[in-house]
DNA sequence: CTGACGTATCAATGCATGTTTATATGTCAT
DNA sequence: ATGACATATAAACATGCATTGATACGTCAG
């Protein structure tokens, strides 16, 4: 039973886009990959077995959300996780999946 | 520069169906609700505007991913939010939204 | 300036999913 | 059992979005 401060619809839709943003495994990855420290879009690409451009397009939404930082360096541009709100919760949420994998059947009807 | 636990591709794949599943305004809105305290189907659709059919829909899919947990009552079945993790996590990330809502137009381009 | 490299954008496609309408299942009073 | 209430399911429709392939933009070396 924890309290919420009662969000404007702004604030609700910005909460439910970033909730999204993270809801696509490989934005997820990306993200997740980007916690380590600051990676390239081509080193993310190579890494995770992606394409260039959908890494890239991810990345842009992840950016506008303010979800990823990009920085400049070169010919390279650099991501990490922009907040440190948004890596704890992540990193929270990864070790509760990761202790609580008794992963029985989650379909029992009451 | 937070550290993962390296999570298996199943663990990933069950994390990023919870983000998804909060990633809805509707959905997150009901869940939200739930935190307040037990809800009955009719008393969400009623206190949020929603049809019940639609409730009950996203009521499935909440309770499926193990977000939240259904207590039947007579006529009526409550739902809570099962964890506390996410309730806290998501309490974390509403607060963080509700403070840094500055909201100038996130497009900048490196 | 030209070429090579890294990144971003664009158009097209195919699949997933939120919502509605109608109907079924289940539970309690009379 | 019958009727009323509460919830769940099903089919149909519409929309959104992840992915790919081709191409454009920007940056540095020679």
């Amino acid at each position: 039973m924890t309290v919420i401060p009662a969000l404007t619809p702004d604030q609700l839709s910005l909460l439910a886009d970033a909730f999204r943003l993270l809801g696509d495994p490989t934005r997820l990855r990306i993200v997740m990959h980007c916690m380590d420290g600051p990676r390239s879009v081509g080193a993310i690409a190579c890494e995770l077995g992606l394409s260039q451009p959908l890494v890239s397009h991810h990345l842009r939404l992840l950016r506008t959300a303010r979800l990823l930082r990009a920085v400049r360096q070169a010919r390279h541009v650099f991501y990490t996780v922009s907040d440190h709100h948004i890596s704890h919760m992540i990193a929270d949420l990864a070790a509760h999946m990761a202790e609580k994998t008794t992963d029985q059947d989650a379909a029992q009807h009451p």
